[in-house]
RNA sequence: GCCCGGGUGGCGGAACCGGUAAACGCUGCGGACUUAAAAUCCGCUGGGAGCAAUCCCUUGAGGGUUCGAGUCCCUCCCCGGGCACCA
């Protein structure tokens, strides 16, 4: 009688076994290779959802398979614990954020533990605790000495009605999610770290990164968006200075027919003042919400604000508008219109009955009608004075030249790319080290005197930050001269603790600086996965402060992450799984009702790692039923006794089929986990070889030696995808040691060499036979026998032959 | 609106560099075992024609390149992610 399998037991035994004797807690090994195998850390939100149990599972393969391999594998777990859910978790149920987070970090840890992740918990971060934050409080204020933080005015969303500030997520169809109100942009002094000062870096080194997706290189590149254009200046008579504007093509500066400015821009405002109707258009223009989506979706509207520009090169007068798709807050505030050439400006200008002139023809020669059809691709100047005749890299030259030489205008390289702002009006974050004094203005809190705490015991009142209502807090000396002195109270964006916690992992126990020469052993990160939804924001700040860090002297390298893996969702009835939708399901009953084992397995083999997953009920019981069969199988076999070496010389014909499909699989599962990160092809793989085994019904010794073989082969791969079952199978099959430091196994390939192949035949490329051939066979011999298949015959016969085609080991295709 | 992905049987997916479309699994149907149920095992399972051999059709839609296209190119449709204060 076999034993049934139950995962419940086999798992607490393999759990504990790898927890007593510290499997998984790396020290530094200079002599070995290591590979640092990170996921995206987890905000602690209340209890793990699959999206979580997806990138964790694929991330313990990686770091399983690797150690397999022989590299040093450091795999640390930690929490992103500051943000807004434990703020709302504190004005709906009263709870303060820091036991709501601690409480709920204590319940996901003993989950994760429960899935068999191979973590090192002994360098567990969590970045809302002081000894984290301090560092990145002590990085800021280095950043502030050189210049790469500053203080400006920037808009947010403003709730009129609580008088708050509001995340974009909380404004919903332009109204605040609790006030109901119409939201303004509003603008007030925020704290800015310069990215910018590190555009053309971010940007050139992309090109020497070969591990990550060519997708997420081409977003980062257009989220920078590099361009090279002119900047020039358009005179306003009668007022104090010129309007200055951007533009990538100067070619068409003679289609220039009108201007557009922010309903912001000084001229507009000033506009207003005696013009009740502008007035009205530009508080119109407030009542939206700060989002690009937003703002390039609405209708676009605009008034002529009575006023002449005067064009710089034909001297006539150009009429200035006010237009809500112009903003104050990107570039000069003011655009140049060619509505010949742009389709905004076409559409504008149709719209509001404004000229349309054509100033580029096709360089073909084709002719074309601006009037009905916008024409934006690059061509030949007309209508343009003496620039006439001149193609676009020769009007770009000599017009930039012309305003270069007057003084009026000069080549610029713009970047879409705008400065990080980190303020937020929010409690639950790690506090700005910043102190305002009468005197001294904006002060950096000295070294000595981090961090700077956050209290935790608060009350909410529902609108705004507790912080502002406690003097406790904010009431200070000033570091510099020692007056009564207003701290901040503003936090950091919670992407700042993501930005660098990679780095804190290899010495999260430094008391004395941020990092200590452990990073230099661990850093990079030699693989990292996390969502796709990450492709921009937190992927590009955390480049950014790991070149800040690399300034610092902190780190040597400056690309954090060598290799990326970027994993999809996890749906369910084609929708994200959310609470909002109630299409969740909870991974800890499935944990609870077929063990993680299977979890993890339906995780890996539902769909590949990029790919959104689609999940299925049904799909777990299969994977369920497969560890049910493999642990039969093995269990069978050893019930028979021990099993011998593989004697290759002397096998028959069906063994060495059998033998065959091993090394074909090894050979498979090796390519699949370690170069494509295809583990549901994996897992297929080492199914197709338990299906095999479980049709060879050969009891003879070299029977038996094969199947054992192939039954060794199957639990070495699958164990880092269900590390629990193969540890108990591996005893099964009379092994001593513990599974997870075997190495992985090789291939024979004298096992895979076969004498015949089979061939497909087809005609004008179709599928008509197939033949076998030696697997030697010239090219010649292989057309003669695809010629002799009486099907290929009756497709060929009293036709002539035009040409035939060989893929040696795949194909024949005749033409006739 | 802009940027990046995706669309293949009843379902999840496979086909990696342009070379057998549908591997593996699920579901469903039929059968075995069982007093019965569950579990397990065996067979079939893209559509159509045919007794059969075999043939025709099929990878979101339409066009193109090629001996050969799910794969490459062009146009379009639909779905998802991101758009700077969700994380």
């Amino acid at each position: 009688m076999i034993a049934a399998y139950d995962p419940a037991a086999i798992e607490r035994t393999a759990r504990e076994q790898w927890e007593s004797a510290r499997c998984f807690e790396v020290d530094e090994a200079p002599g070995k290779e290591k590979f640092y195998c990170l996921t995206m850390f987890p905000y602690p939100s209340g209890k793990l959802h699959m999206g979580h149990v997806r990138v964790f599972t694929i991330s313990d393969v990686i770091a399983r398979y690797q150690r397999m391999q022989g590299r040093h594998v450091l795999q640390p777990m930690g929490w992103d614990a500051f943000g807004m859910p434990a703020e709302n978790a504190a004005i709906q149920r009263g709870i303060p954020p820091a036991k709501w987070t601690y409480d709920n970090i204590a319940y996901m840890r003993g989950q994760l533990q429960r899935m068999g992740y191979a973590y090192d918990w002994s360098r567990e971060v969590t970045t809302c605790r002081p000894e984290y934050y301090r560092w990145e409080q002590w990085l800021f204020t280095r950043m502030f000495r050189k210049g790469l933080v500053y203080r400006r005015n920037a808009v947010v969303n403003w709730d009129p009605v609580d008088q708050t500030v509001l995340a974009n997520e909380q404004v919903i169809d332009g109204r605040g999610w609790r006030s109901d109100a119409l939201v303004e942009r509003r603008e007030i002094p925020q704290w800015f770290m310069k990215i910018t000062a590190y555009a053309e870096e971010l940007l050139g080194e992309l090109d020497a990164m070969p591990g990550w997706p060519e997708s997420v290189k081409t977003m980062q590149r257009n989220w920078i968006g590099r361009s090279e254009g002119v900047e020039l200046e358009f005179p306003v008579p009668g007022e104090a200075g010129p309007l200055t504007v951007y533009t990538t093509r100067p070619d068409t500066l003679f289609g220039v027919t009108y201007m557009a400015v922010a309903a912001e821009h000084p001229l507009a405002l000033k506009a207003a003042e005696s013009d009740p109707a502008i007035a009205a258009f530009v508080a119109a223009c407030r009542l939206t919400d700060a989002t690009e989506a937003t703002f390039e979706t609405m209708e676009k509207k605009g008034l002529p604000l009575g006023i002449d520009a005067t064009h710089p090169l034909t001297g006539e007068p150009v009429p200035v508008w006010a237009a809500n798709f112009v903003l104050m807050s990107y570039g000069t505030g003011a655009i140049m219109a060619v509505p010949g050439h742009d389709a905004r400006d076409w559409e504008f200008a149709k719209k509001h009955g404004l000229p349309i002139r054509q100033v580029i023809a096709p360089a073909d020669g084709s002719r074309i009608d601006v009037n009905d059809t916008v024409y934006t691709e690059p061509g030949v100047l007309v209508n343009s004075g003496r620039f006439d005749g001149l193609d676009f890299t020769a009007a770009f030259a000599a017009l930039a030249d012309h305003f270069e030489s007057a003084g009026t205008g000069r080549r610029k390289i713009n970047y879409r790319l705008r400065d990080w702002g980190v303020s937020r009006q929010r409690y639950w974050g790690a506090p700005i080290p910043i102190v305002y004094c009468g005197e001294c203005g904006a002060v950096p809190v000295p070294e000595d005197q981090l961090p700077v705490v956050l209290p935790e015991e608060v009350e909410f009142t529902g609108v705004g930050s507790p912080l502002k209502d406690m003097p406790a807090f904010y009431e200070t000396t000033c570091p510099a001269c020692g007056r009564a002195a207003r701290r901040e109270t503003d936090t950091f964006d919670t992407f700042v603790e993501s930005s660098w916690y990679f780095a804190r992992y290899a010495c999260p126990d430094s008391h004395d600086a941020m990092l200590d020469d452990r990073v230099h052993y661990w850093m990079p990160v030699d693989q990292y996965t996390g969502g796709v939804e990450h492709a921009i924001l937190h992927l590009l700040y955390s480049r950014f402060f790991q070149r800040v860090m690399r300034d610092e002297g902190l780190v040597r390298e400056s690309e954090p992450f060598t290799n990326l893996l970027t994993q999809g969702m996890v749906l369910k009835d084609g929708a994200k799984m959310s609470k909002a939708k109630g299409n969740t399901v909870d991974p800890q009953e499935l944990i609870d009702r077929y063990g993680a084992d299977t979890v993890r397995l339906f995780m890996m083999f539902a769909a590949p790692p990029e790919q959104a997953l689609e999940w299925s009920d049904e799909g777990v019981q299969g994977s369920f039923r497969f560890l049910k069969r493999f642990w039969a199988a093995v269990q069978e076999h050893v019930a028979g006794g021990p099993a011998g070496r593989v004697e290759a010389g002397a096998l028959d014909e069906p063994q060495k089929q059998l033998r065959r499909k091993t090394h074909q699989t090894i050979e498979k599962i090796s390519d699949d986990i370690g170069r494509r990160h295809a583990f549901n092809t994996a897992v297929a793989a080492a199914m197709e070889l338990i299906n095999a085994v479980t049709r060879f019904d050969d009891a003879s010794p070299a029977g038996r030696a094969v199947r054992h073989e192939a039954l060794e082969a199957v639990v070495l791969m699958l164990s880092p995808i269900v590390p629990h079952i193969c540890d108990a199978l591996w005893r099964a099959l009379g092994r001593a040691g513990a599974l997870i430091d075997q190495p992985w196994p090789d291939f024979d390939p004298a096992a895979l060499a076969q004498d015949t192949i089979e061939l497909v035949v087809q005609v004008n490329g179709k599928l008509r036979g197939r033949v076998a051939v030696a697997a030697e066979a010239d090219k010649d011999t292989v057309i003669e026998q695809a010629l002799s298949d009486p099907n290929v015959q009756r497709f060929v016969a009293g036709k002539s032959i035009r040409k035939t085609i060989v893929v040696p080991g795949r194909l024949v295709n005749i033409v006739v």
